[in-house]
RNA sequence: CGCGGGGUAGAGCAGUUGGUAGCUCGUCGGGCUCAUAACCCGGAGGUCGUAGGUUCAAGUCCUAUCCCCGCAACCA
C-alpha cells in the first residue's frame, strides 16, 4: 500500500476576502502536498472555510443577505475563495465548509458524545456585558473599562453556556508539547506553555446563546456550538469521521494528519486546545502542528482598518500564480514573520526567475537550435568543466528533501537555484560559441549542451511543486517524456543523450520595475487615507441624551507612563475648578511630552475606573482605532468650559 | 523584574550540531557576446545592538544591559 500523507490548512473566515497571508499558508501547504504527490505519496490535501458565529451574521445583516446567502458569495462567488485558489493553483484534494451537511450532523454527533462523557457541562458563562449591543466582552476586550463597539459602560452578567473541560487534560497537553516535537517551530512551545498552561488551564465556554448561526446543539436548542468544536473537528469531519459524506476508511486511512500548517495566531487553538479535545474523544493526536509567520507590511500587521491589506489576485494576475507562489516561498523562512513588498516580489522575479532560470533556459534552447537544429548528436565528449556541474546536479535532489521534510521551503528552493546560477557559470567556463566555430568540437558542445539541459529538467522536477504552471512550459521546451518528470528520474542522466530541444516563449519576461511598482501603487489603497469601514447605523438619540455626557476642556498639566503598563498613560487635568487624574491607551502614539500643557476635551462625568492599580476619572476623547489621534484644542482654550 | 520574537555591509535578509561571515539589490572595475541590456569574474563596504564570560575557536553557548515589534478577540 502506498504510504498516505494528510495536510491541512486553517478553514478560513469568510466575513471578507482573503489577502496574500492566507494565500501564503495555502501555497505552502501545496507546495508541499505535491511535493509528497512526487514522492508518491497517497495524498490528501485539505482546506476550507470556517463559516458560522457572530460577525458573519452581523456582516450578512448588513449586506441584506441570509449569513447562508452571504458565505456563498465569498465562498464559491466571483473572485471567491474557490476563484482564488483556482488562480493560484491549490490543488486541493477536499474544501471543507462548515455550514456542509454532513459536517454539522458530525458535530453534532461530536458534542454529544463529549457531553455524555462528562467532558462537556452546563455551566454559566460570566462577563461583561453590554446590554444594548446584547454582547458579552471579556475584561481585556474593554476600551476604558466600556464595551469596545458603542463606548458604553458594561454590566456583570452571566448566560447559561456549555464548558469543555480543558482544565482536565492541561497535564497530558503540557507533556505533548514539551516531550515531543508536536508543535514547530520549537519556540512556540515555550510561549504556549508559559503564557497559557503554566497560569492554568480554565475550562473553555463551547456554546453561545447570544447569536443563532452555527451548529445548533440537538438536545439544547437554544445553544449553538461555538468555534472551537465546529472548527477544529473540521479536519476529521473532512474524512468521513462520524458521517456519510465520505467513506469511514478514509478517516481510518489518513488519520491523524501528518501535519497542521496554521498562522501564529491560532497556535494556542491547535496545540492546546485541539489535543485536549482530542484526547476526550479518545481520538489518536495529528502528528505535527506547525505555526508559520505572518507577511508584515511595514513591519507591522496587516489589517483591513490599515488600509494595507495586500490583494494576490492582481499580483497573480500580472506576474503569474507560479512567479508569486515562488516568491512567497522563496522569499521568507516559513517559521518567522517576513516584510512583504512589491520591490521584493519584482526584484526577487526578475533576479532568479528571469534573469537566472528564464534566461538559461533561454540561451540552452537557443544554442541547440542554432547548433544543432534542435536535436543533439548521438557523439559527445566530457569535460573537465563538466564535474562540478554534474556533481552539484547529483547531489540536489538529496539536499532538497531534507529541506522540504523540515518545511524549510525557502532552502529547498535555494539549493536548486545554486544549481541553476552554476549552469550559468558553466556556459562562461565552457563557451559553446567558441567551441560552436570549430567542427572537430562537435561532439564536446552536444555533450555542454546535453548536460545544461539535464540540469534544466532536473531542477524544474523539483520546482514543480512550487511552480507547477510555467514548469510544464520547460518541460515542453525541453521535449521532455512524462517518465522523465518524476523523482525518480532526477538521477542525472536520465534524459536521452539525444534529446530535442526547442527555444519557445519567455517563460518569465523581465519586468521593469519602476514601471510596474507604479502601476502597483495604483491599484492598492493609498496608506495615507486607509479605508474607514463604513459606520454602523446605530440608532439615533435625541439632545437629551446627548446632553447626558458631559464634555469639558481641561488643560493636560503633567503626564507620564503608568509603570507595567504600555499602552497607558497617567495624565493630571486641570478643569479650572478642580485636578483630575485620567488614564488613557495612548501610549503608543504620544509621549508625556507632547501632551503636556495641552488643551484637550474629557468625559467628565464618566464613573472612575480602575486600570493597571491606577485610578482613573474620565475620558480623554481620541479618535482612531489602530492609529489614535487626541483631540486638541487651541491653546487660548479656557479650562472647564462645556462642550456642546 | 508578565511572556514571546528580533537587533548581521547603504537597503532587505540567510546563517541547522560553535571551526576562515554569506545571499539579493545597489555601487566600482573587468570579461563574454549563446541569451530575456541578461550571464560570468573581481573590488569596496560589517568591531554580527552593547559589555563581560566559557572555549584552541562564538553571529552561533552563558550572564548582564540597551533598543524595536507583537501579545490572549472567530482578523492567514
Amino acid at each position: 500500500m502506498k504510504k498516505t500523507f494528510y495536510i491541512t490548512t486553517p478553514i478560513y473566515y469568510p466575513s471578507d476576502k482573503l489577502h496574500i497571508g492566507h494565500t501564503y499558508c495555502t501555497v505552502a501547504a501545496d507546495a508541499m502536498a505535491r511535493y509528497k504527490r512526487l514522492r508518491g505519496y497517497d495524498v490528501i490535501f485539505l482546506t476550507g472555510t470556517d463559516e458560522h458565529g457572530q460577525k458573519i451574521e452581523q456582516k450578512a445583516d448588513e449586506a441584506g443577505l441570509t449569513p447562508q446567502e452571504f458565505v456563498d458569495r465569498i465562498v464559491e462567488g466571483e473572485r471567491g475563495v474557490k476563484d482564488l485558489w483556482n488562480l493560484m493553483e491549490i490543488s486541493y484534494d477536499r474544501f471543507i465548509r462548515t455550514t456542509d451537511d454532513y459536517h454539522v450532523g458530525a458535530i453534532q454527533k461530536i458534542f454529544r458524545k463529549m457531553y455524555e462523557k462528562g467532558d462537556i457541562y452546563k455551566g454559566a458563562y460570566r462577563g461583561k456585558y453590554c446590554t444594548p449591543c446584547e454582547s458579552f466582552w471579556t475584561e481585556s476586550q474593554l476600551k476604558d473599562g466600556c464595551c469596545p463597539d458603542c463606548g458604553r459602560p458594561v454590566i456583570d452578567a452571566e448566560e447559561e453556556a456549555y464548558f469543555f473541560r480543558l482544565s482536565a487534560y492541561a497535564d497530558r497537553v503540557r507533556k505533548l508539547l514539551t516531550e515531543t516535537d508536536f508543535l514547530e517551530p520549537r519556540s512556540r512551545v515555550n510561549e504556549m506553555v508559559n503564557n497559557f498552561i503554566d497560569p492554568g488551564l480554565e475550562d473553555l465556554c463551547v456554546s453561545r446563546t447570544s447569536f443563532r448561526w452555527g451548529v445548533p446543539v440537538d438536545f439544547d436548542p437554544g445553544h449553538v456550538v461555538y468555534v472551537w468544536i465546529d472548527a477544529l473537528f473540521n479536519y476529521t469531519t473532512a474524512l468521513g469521521f462520524l458521517n456519510e459524506r465520505y467513506p469511514d476508511s478514509d478517516y481510518e486511512k489518513f488519520w491523524p494528519a501528518d501535519v497542521h500548517f496554521v498562522g501564529k495566531e491560532i497556535v494556542r487553538f491547535h496545540s492546546i486546545i485541539w489535543p485536549a479535545m482530542l484526547m476526550s474523544m479518545e481520538m489518536p493526536l495529528p502528528k505535527k502542528v506547525f505555526g508559520h509567520g505572518w507577511l508584515l507590511l511595514d513591519g507591522g500587521r496587516m489589517a483591513k482598518s490599515k488600509g494595507n491589506v495586500v490583494d494576490p489576485y492582481p499580483l497573480a494576475e500580472r506576474y503569474s500564480a507560479d512567479a508569486l507562489r515562488y516568491f512567497l516561498l522563496r522569499d521568507f523562512p516559513f517559521g518567522t514573520d517576513g516584510n512583504f513588498s512589491n520591490e521584493l516580489l519584482i526584484a526577487r522575479i526578475n533576479s532568479d526567475l528571469a534573469n537566472d532560470l528564464g534566461n538559461l533556459l533561454s540561451r540552452t534552447t537557443a544554442m541547440a537550435d542554432k547548433y544543432f537544429g534542435g536535436k543533439l548528436p548521438a557523439e559527445q565528449a566530457s569535460g573537465e568543466e563538466d564535474r562540478e556541474l554534474v556533481a552539484l546536479a547529483k547531489a540536489l535532489p538529496e539536499a532538497y528533501a531534507a529541506w522540504m521534510e523540515q518545511y524549510a521551503f525557502q532552502n529547498a528552493l535555494a539549493e536548486v537555484f545554486a544549481l541553476i546560477s552554476r549552469a550559468n557559470k558553466y556556459i562562461d567556463q565552457s563557451a559553446p560559441w567558441k567551441l560552436a566555430k570549430d567542427p572537430a568540437k562537435q561532439p564536446r558542445l552536444g555533450r555542454v549542451l546535453y548536460n545544461l539541459a539535464e540540469v534544466l529538467r532536473v531542477c524544474t522536477v523539483l520546482l514543480q511543486p512550487f511552480m507547477p504552471v510555467v514548469s510544464e512550459k520547460i518541460f515542453a521546451q525541453l521535449g521532455v517524456s512524462e517518465d522523465l518528470k518524476t523523482w525518480d528520474s532526477t538521477a542525472f542522466g536520465a534524459l536521452d543523450m539525444q534529446a530535442e530541444l526547442h527555444k519557445g516563449e519567455n517563460i518569465f519576461p523581465r519586468i521593469d520595475p519602476e514601471k510596474e511598482l507604479a502601476e502597483l501603487e495604483k491599484l492598492l489603497p493609498p496608506a495615507t487615507q486607509p479605508a474607514v469601514p463604513e459606520p454602523e447605523h446605530e440608532a439615533q438619540i435625541g439632545i437629551d441624551q446627548f446632553m447626558e455626557t458631559e464634555l469639558r476642556t481641561a488643560q493636560v498639566i503633567a503626564c507620564e507612563p503608568v509603570p507595567r503598563a504600555k499602552k497607558l498613560l497617567k495624565l493630571q487635568v486641570d478643569l479650572g475648578y478642580e485636578k483630575r487624574q485620567i488614564v488613557s491607551g495612548i501610549a503608543k502614539f504620544y509621549t508625556p511630552e507632547q501632551l503636556i500643557g495641552k488643551k484637550v476635551v474629557i468625559v467628565a462625568n464618566l464613573a472612575p475606573a480602575t486600570l493597571c492599580g491606577v485610578k482613573s476619572e474620565g475620558m480623554l476623547l481620541a479618535s482612531g482605532e489602530e492609529q489614535v489621534r487626541v483631540i486638541f484644542l487651541d491653546d487660548q482654550t479656557p479650562n472647564g468650559e462645556r462642550v456642546r
